[in-house]
DNA sequence: GACAGGTTGGCAGTGACTGCCACTCTGGCG
DNA sequence: CGCCAGAGTGGCAGTCACTGCCAACCTGTC
């Protein structure tokens, strides 16, 4: 799956990309809940109908591409060589998916903001999110000896779901400091304060 | 504003009960999604245009009462005595959140099953959580001695945050264990292994 | 040049939610 | 007792996200 790469996948992509470059243009414009589908739609030039085939949903616009990013996070974390301690391995699962993303800073801090402003949008970022942590479970109860049973372990989800709590809390100041705070430093920050 | 209750508030606190009864029943039959409002309305015997006036969204009908709660833990945590540590006094504020439910442990679960499975309902229930939050944070900087600016502090957040995850993660399980597990424990586990 | 498979566009519908207006029902006031 | 202001209610039409259905189209293949 590297390197299919057809002509048609790639001009996909292209389009997929000019999509969300016009929504976010509208979006920073009108504000995203002033903006409506058809807008974007007709913005984009192409159909209604076609713009919710390749968007399922209107928050999948701004949060869409974070899927793989979970992907990568649980691939980073359980490839940690077992020394490396619970949360140093979530700690460099995170600094990977942030130093993987394909946009600029200028971009994510746009995309942040507008997630950390509209509450569909935060909404949907936090169920993203909860897979993720489900996906990491067994991952994680792994390192800590712990055996994975039909449900979760608590320990190993209080680790994972505090990690993701801190790494939010970072977020979300960095986002409310316009980005110009370090956002490595606010975690460190704030998990130092809960470990402490 | 202790004892107003004029007999009108108290008759508009019965319709109020008895909508949200009809509605969680039939959640229960049918399913959360496949129920309409306008199913809920005239099963609850009023016209869909009052029954929106009662709760602003379908979500309500499950986590609406929950506003209230949130002010009961703040003044809770803000009643603690300075000796109190920080992590003590948010774990009063969820007790006393607890037991202040003016519902059967049986319905606790059944809402909770309700939320914890609707992704919907899960949302709603993360914003309001996530007020919360925002609520808590002077009272926790103040107790952490924290000077309060306008951006809260990473330290503070980052204690809340985690208190919350650690929360949640509880519930979670208590839920997929059907109820039949201690919610305080799995807190306590998930907290230990947090601290530890 | 016909044909199969996948892609697109239009169209009509559903369901949550809102604004508007008319009706009703209540509690005072002369 | 009739009247009136204010609040609660119902119905209606409209918006918007989203879906199913069907016809048109485009692309590569034999």
């Amino acid at each position: 799956m590297e390197k299919p790469s057809t002509l048609w996948d790639r001009s996909r992509q292209a389009v997929v990309a000019e999509i969300v470059d016009t929504a976010l243009k509208l979006f920073a414009e009108q504000g995203y809940e002033a903006t409506t589908m058809a807008q974007v739609a007709t913005s984009a030039g192409v159909s209604q109908r076609s713009l919710f085939r390749y968007f399922g949903t209107k928050e999948d616009l701004v949060c869409g591409d974070q899927d793989a990013l979970g992907d990568l996070l649980v691939a980073t974390v359980e490839a940690q060589p077992p020394e490396v301690s619970t949360w140093d391995a979530l700690r460099a699962g995170f600094t990977t998916i942030l130093t993987a993303s394909n946009h600029t800073p200028q971009r994510v801090l746009e995309i942040s903001t507008l997630i950390f402003e509209n509450p569909p949008l935060r909404s949907r970022y936090f169920e993203k999110r909860l897979r993720w942590q489900r996906a990491l479970a067994p991952v994680v109860e792994k390192r800590m000896g712990i055996e994975s049973g039909e449900i979760p372990d608590a320990r190993a989800m209080g680790v994972i779901a505090t990690v993701f709590a801190c790494v939010d809390t970072a977020s979300e100041l960095w986002v409310r400091h316009g980005g110009k705070a370090d956002a490595f430093e606010l975690y460190e920050q704030a998990l130092a304060a809960v470990r402490g």
